[in-house]
DNA sequence: TTGTACGCGTTATCAT
DNA sequence: ATGATAACGCGTACAA
C-alpha cells in the first residue's frame, strides 16, 4: 500500500514533512499540511506500526504472563488492566502458560526481543534468579510477592482472616471454627497464622475440634457441616477459605434445620458469584485494581518516572446476611 | 545491543550468514555456523522482532476483540484461543471494549496499521458495512453470527432447547414448563421458538401458566419456583435458560419438599460451576472450541491455505442429577 | 557456499 | 520552515 515516500510525492514534499504532519509537530505552514493531508487521504494511507517500532524503539505493548486465562482471579486481573492499558494508549499481549516454563519463556523473548515494552507476571514457576536475568532486558511486574529486584505489586493475604474475624468479633460471635484449603501454600499459611493469632489476642474461642483442612468444593462444605453436626459443641461461627465450600456448609446447614447466622455464622472467601447468589459473606480481593496497579506501575518504569517500587493492596469485607 | 552486524564482524563472515543460521537455513559450513553461534553467545545477542516484522511484513500476533474480558464466555473464547495459538507459534493481543465504538476502532487500526495479521472478533457493535470495509486490509473471523463477507465460527443456538427437550421426553417427563431470561434478544427469540416447535412436534404437554420470562438470577429462581407451587397443576420437569436460576428453583424446591427430580426435573443452560456443584443437568456451550476453530480459519486466512469460510458448532447436553 | 546491495517504512539529525 | 540523508535491524534476490 501506500507509503510515506508515495505521500510526499503527491503532496510535492519531502518525507521529513509528511512525518511532521503525520506526528503533529510544529514548523509546517498550513499550506503544506492541507497538501498531505489531502494526499493521505487520496491515497488512503495508513501507518505501519512496525517501522514506527523499529525506529522508535518501542511499541507500546506490555505483555501479560497468566498460567490460566480461563480463572476468576487472572481473569478480573487481565480485566483491570485492559482498562488501564486502554486509557494509556497501551496494547496488552496475553500469553497463557499453563504453569508451563517452556511457555513462560515465551513471555520473557519477547521482552528480550523488544516485541513487548515490558511484562506483567500474574504468577509464574520461574525462579526469582530468572527473573532478575530477565529484568535486564526491560521492566518487569510482578502481581504475587517474589524474591528479586522486579517491582512488585500484591495483595495482603493475612488482612483478609483479620477482617472477618474483626466482623464476628464485633457481631459477638464468640466460638469461632476454621475451614481451610491447602494448608501449605503460602496463602494457606498466611491465613492459618493470622487466625491463630487473632484467637490468642482476642476472648474469642477455638478448639482443635473446629478445624478443617484441604476442602476445596461444594461437596465438601457438606461433609464439613455434617461432621461440626455430630461434634458435641458447636460452634457459634466458621471461617471457610473458599466461597464453594461455605456454600456447601450453608446448604447442608439448612437440611439439618441449623440457622444461618442464628445458630452458626458461615463467611467465605473471594466473593465469588455464588456468595452473592446466597448471600454470603465474603472477602473480595481488589483484583480489578491490583490489575491497574501493575500497568500503571509498568507505565512509570517505561518513562522512568520511578524507580524500582513494591506496593501491596488490602483486601475488603463484604457483609451480607449469612453474617 | 548487539544486531546482526556486530555479529558478523566477531565471526568474521558476511551478515547473510549470519542470518541463515538464525534462521536454520541449509548452506552455510558447519565451521562458518559454529563461528557465529559463539559469537551469539558472546555478545549475548537477541534478534529484534521489530525489524523482523517490517522486513517480513508480518507480525505472527493476531488480534482478539472482547466486550468484557471478565465474563464467562469471553473468558473460555480466549483461552481456547490461547491454546491453539501456543501451538501455531502466534500471540495474542487482547482489546476489551466494552462495546465502546471508539474502543472497537483500536482493534480496526491494529489491523490495517499491520500490528497484528488478523483480527478475531467475539463481538461488536459495528456494522457489517464497516466489517466489509476493514476486512480489505486483512483477515477477521466473526464468533458470532453476522451479515458481511467475513469468515465466521459460530454457536447453533436453536440446537440447545431441542437436546434437553429430547433429554426430557427420553426420561419420561412429559409435561414441561419453561423459563427464559430476555425473550427478545436473538438468544431468547430463537429458544422460544425452538421450544414451542418441540412442543407441537411431540406428545409432551405446556402450558401458558407453566412460562416464566425475564428471570435471570438466583432470587429468580426462588419466585419461579414458589409461583409454580401456587398452581393447581405442576409440570413434571421446567426448562431454564439460566443455570442462577435453575438453581434458585431447585433451592426453593427443596424447602418446600418438592424432590427433584422425582417430583420436578430441572434443566439449566451454560453449564456454571454452580451447576456443577448443584449437580445441575445443563447445556454446555463448546467455547473452548469456538475459540480454537476461529484461530485455526484465522492461521488458514493468514495463509492463504482457504477462502473464506463460515462454520457452526453444536452444543453439548450435560446430564447430572435433577433428571 | 558466501557475500554484496538493496528494500522494508518510519523517525531523527543536521544542514539550509 | 523544509529537505536530504542517515539511522533502526533484518531478510533476500542476485551475483560470484
Amino acid at each position: 500500500m501506500a507509503n510515506i515516500t508515495e505521500i510526499a510525492r503527491l503532496a510535492k514534499v519531502s518525507r521529513s514533512t509528511v512525518s511532521r504532519v503525520l506526528n503533529n509537530q510544529p514548523y509546517v505552514t498550513s499550506q503544506k499540511k492541507e497538501a498531505v493531508l489531502e494526499a493521505i487521504r487520496l491515497l488512503d494511507y495508513v501507518p505501519n506500526r512496525n517501522a514506527i517500532n523499529l525506529s522508535k524503539g518501542k511499541t507500546n505493548i506490555i505483555g501479560i504472563m497468566v498460567p490460566q486465562i480461563n480463572h476468576p482471579f487472572f481473569n478480573h486481573l487481565i480485566s483491570g488492566m485492559g482498562e488501564i492499558c486502554a486509557d494509556l494508549n497501551l496494547s496488552l499481549l496475553v500469553n497463557q502458560t499453563n504453569s508451563d516454563p517452556e511457555r513462560e519463556k515465551i513471555s520473557f523473548d519477547q521482552l528480550r526481543y523488544k516485541q513487548i515494552d515490558g511484562l506483567v507476571i500474574a504468577s509464574t514457576v520461574s525462579s526469582a534468579t530468572e527473573l532478575s536475568e530477565i529484568n535486564k532486558y526491560g521492566p518487569i511486574v510482578s502481581c504475587e510477592w517474589s524474591e528479586g529486584d522486579h517491582a512488585q505489586v500484591y495483595i495482603d493475604h493475612s488482612n483478609g482472616i483479620e477482617l472477618v474475624m474483626n466482623h464476628l468479633k464485633e457481631k459477638g460471635y464468640q466460638s469461632i471454627a476454621l475451614c481451610l484449603g491447602n494448608p501449605d501454600s503460602g496463602v494457606g499459611k498466611s491465613r492459618k497464622s493470622a487466625f491463630d493469632k487473632f484467637i490468642d489476642n482476642s476472648n474469642c474461642t477455638h478448639s482443635h475440634e473446629w478445624y478443617f483442612e484441604k476442602r476445596y468444593s461444594f461437596e465438601d462444605g457438606k461433609t464439613v457441616m455434617n461432621e461440626l453436626y455430630k461434634l458435641s459443641a458447636l460452634p457459634r461461627a466458621i471461617v471457610v477459605g473458599n466461597d464453594y465450600v461455605a456454600a456447601g456448609i450453608i446448604h447442608q446447614a439448612r437440611l439439618l434445620k441449623i440457622r444461618v447466622p442464628e445458630d452458626l455464622a458461615v463467611t467465605g472467601f473471594d466473593n465469588q458469584s455464588i456468595a452473592e447468589a446466597l448471600h454470603i459473606t465474603t472477602i473480595d480481593q481488589p483484583i480489578h485494581q491490583l490489575g491497574i496497579e501493575a500497568v500503571k506501575m509498568m507505565d512509570s518504569l517505561i518513562n522512568h518516572r520511578h524507580k524500582v517500587e513494591q506496593n501491596t493492596l488490602s483486601l475488603r469485607l463484604i457483609i451480607r446476611q449469612s453474617t
